[in-house]
DNA sequence: AAATGTGAAGTTGTTCACAGCT
DNA sequence: AGCTGTGAACAACTTCACATTT
């Protein structure tokens, strides 16, 4: 249905726009105008025809002989990604983890807002100082519908992670970022990233020792 | 050199032996002894082929007409990835991230240990309450050395990122597990294993509007 | 009968080589 | 001359089909 005339752009690739955005904003602070593939290929850790590739997934934006004009890039990765207005997000689970995430810089920066936390246990979480008001489970599916929310964090326990999963789904989220270390089920249509820090590591373990 | 005469196993099929011993521990708890490649594969969120050639990289463990045991398997992923001997690593960089991954449990559960922590300003970040020892940088070179530690996780800032990583690869660390959202570089006999989750997010907008 | 192990086929993603602009 | 854009070649990964074992 979605998948019509214009070709889909490969997962991987669409991960390497990003990275390429975050170049682009460190040329534009310094200045800079023009930028070659070579140069901002470098800059990303990829291969200059690799750059190319991916972005004739969805366009042409370079000046043969001169390269690609900084600002007009980032604009069109921007849109693609649709980072160019602010997103609202919300989180659940408010642990340990939860709650670095709340007082996370990173985020705002690249176009992301945390809007409000919700846990099980709202009091308890409360004692943790962030910015962010944190809420009851029960107020999430009224706050994702008044609010429109289409993105949220995940980072409750393991036991709690697919129905709460399932609760965010039928309330119109159709993005999540997983932290619990669990496969979701949810319909085609959401899409699930998930990030696994133990995993990670273990991966490392491997690769260190062969 | 390290490429002898056995097949390297493909990254990706590394990574999906994490999560095939996540759902044998979940198995073993359970009393449940053996399991076919259909079952574990679709615990793993997983094609059944998939798994039966994952494992058949460096080995074969199943009984045809039975399926795997469960505690054999889960002992040969384990011997593999390195995760039998609990394995030291620290932490530079206790920021607000840094501080959650130090509370956070899911690391010692999967072999990990993180020994010590490392920042800048040792004394800010002691106002933290974490169980670990925070020291300053200068520490960090013997420390590392003392206690043959082979991984870390890098959370400081993008500024501070590249520098601490030459420390961290000068004085023996062959695994780094970084938050910082820059390409660093290393020796090619180093792994870095990045998480971004800016990039998450963004990748997540992306895939809700396509 | 049930389930593994694996060569071969198929699919996806990456790199090359070079044509085509500016 | 310099650098982009892209079909074709290549490489990596996944799935299929089925022979093989218990």
């Amino acid at each position: 249905m979605k998948k019509g005339t214009r070709q889909e752009i490969p997962r991987k690739a669409v991960y390497r726009l990003s990275l390429y955005l975050r170049c682009l904003h460190r040329l534009k602070i310094n200045s800079i105008r023009t930028v070659s593939s070579e140069a901002l290929a470098k800059a990303a850790g990829v291969k200059s025809t690799q750059l190319r590739k991916d972005l004739t997934y969805f366009g042409q934006f370079g000046t043969r002989g001169l390269g690609y004009d900084v600002e007009q890039l980032s604009t069109m990765i921007s849109d693609l990604l649709g980072t160019n207005s602010l997103q609202p997000v919300i989180l659940v689970g408010v642990g340990n983890l939860g709650s670095a995430l709340l007082s996370y810089r990173g985020f705002e920066q690249e176009g992301f807002e945390i809007v409000a936390a919700f846990d099980a246990y709202p009091d308890r979480a409360k004692t943790r100082t962030v910015k962010q008001p944190i809420h009851g489970m029960d107020k999430m599916p009224e706050f994702i519908k008044e609010h429109s929310v289409r993105m949220a964090i995940l980072t409750v326990p393991i036991p709690a992670a697919q129905e709460v999963t399932n609760t965010l789904v039928e309330n119109g989220i159709s993005g999540i970022l997983n932290f619990a270390p669990i496969v979701l089920h949810v319909p085609e249509d959401v899409t699930v990233n998930n990030v696994n820090l133990a995993i990670e590591l273990e991966n490392l373990s491997y690769f260190i020792q062969h």
